[in-house]
DNA sequence: CAGCTTAGTGTATGCTCGACATAAATCCGG
DNA sequence: CCGGATTTATGTCGAGCATACACTAAGCTG
């Protein structure tokens, strides 16, 4: 307790996650209504208040299981919001935090009770406060994260085609890729398993799947590898 | 005074800055020596509390300014770092900010009086608390944001030479380039303006000065243009 | 069995990146 | 005054990479 520290003020801290998901196609996060005023019930990112207890990244881990029944998900600082009147009941400074969800997983947790709700980007509504700002800052760091790092395979199933993923590219960027250029690239690394079983559902020949080699990705990076889609 | 927030604890936020500098081919930080204990007398980044009354930005900028007498610095908050325990004294989160700045601006300003220091980074000394990992991350940082996008000008003074930008970016790459193919690649984006001075204090030949268009920057910018180096 | 839908494949071209050597200007010292 | 040293400045060639592009295969449906 050293006096010069409490010649300042404390504040609240708030943690804030942008939770993406990728399903039919589209690219989803998960929003809920607002418990408790001010602008309860309308739309809001999924967030809590840092604890004494807990270091920053703790709480969003915390707040991340709490919202997903999900643990060891990909999870990354995004950046601190800090204007003084962001929150109108009381001065919150809030950190926002991006993470990834196989929506898959996530419907297993059965996670039905709650008032979360996926929606599509482009579908979802206003959110309070500054979290429309903070979307928008996930969806840029998205971006640039799944050009230079594999994340994309945080948001498909574990066994998925090609075609699946060029798709999420696809989403994430609001491009159209060549499908021969798309699938020379990314085979080219190495970097994914080819597996004998098919998935059927969205065509009648039926796509390869593939599994991501983690540990083999991990191997390469030692060496200077540079992932780049 | 929502009864909700007041569940809640508050925490003491702190900003602390790496304020980058280019000197005499070198990569240099500003450090200065803590005032107060814990860890007095050590070497420190330069930083300060969040005040009630501020932002998180405008309190970075207000420490930028105390420290340099400079206004209008480049700035970017990098992370927020919010182990319990990384300040010993008591519990408080701080946010990093990483500032570039012109040292023959920071040299006009008389800074002469203060405690701090300018020091090259491959000499620097320990630092306390995490600011050895804020600056190892304010480093990666630079080195990213140095190639996308024309920020090392604000580094070098306004007029500069093609030889000194390559210096520059040769420190904070840790790497050297090939003088033909760094000059053709710097001048093919039209961004430098060719002066009709010469620099002749560290070649008896001269090298030509050049400017940096910030308005073409931004002319270009909005029609899509992408900076890389 | 005809038609539809999606998966899967190879090549040719242009362009960018990287490697590389020599001449010009000026200063200094002998 | 001349030779040597230092730093600036400049162009070309080849290789590898990214891009554009069209047809066949498989299997379901009616």
């Amino acid at each position: 307790m050293t006096p010069y520290y409490t010649e300042n003020h404390k504040h609240y801290i708030a943690i804030d996650c942008i939770i993406f998901g990728f399903d039919e196609g589209e690219l989803k996060i998960l929003l809920h209504k607002r418990k408790f005023e001010p602008e309860k019930g309308k739309w809001s990112l999924m967030g809590g208040f840092l604890q004494p207890d807990e270091s920053i990244d703790s709480a969003a881990r915390r707040i991340l299981q709490g919202c997903s029944g999900l643990t060891n998900l990909f999870m990354e600082q995004l950046l601190i919001f800090g204007e003084i009147d962001r929150d109108p009941g009381e001065r919150v400074v809030s950190v926002a935090y991006f993470a990834l969800i196989r929506i898959e997983d996530y419907n297993k947790e059965l996670n039905q009770g709650t008032t979360a709700q996926w929606w599509p980007i482009s579908k979802k509504p206003g959110l309070i406060f500054d979290h429309d700002k903070m979307v928008e800052k996930a969806l840029e760091r998205l971006k640039v994260r799944s050009k230079y790092r594999p994340i994309g395979f945080e948001l498909l199933p574990r066994k998925f085609t090609v075609p699946q993923l060029q798709s999420l590219y696809e989403a994430i960027n609001q491009l159209k890729f060549d499908k021969r250029n798309f699938r020379k690239k990314i085979l080219s690394m190495n970097l994914l398993q080819k597996l004998d079983e098919k998935e059927k559902k969205t065509s009648k020949k039926g796509a390869f799947l593939y599994r991501f080699d983690k540990r083999k990705y991990k191997r390469l990076l030692e060496k200077g590898f540079h992932f780049e889609l």
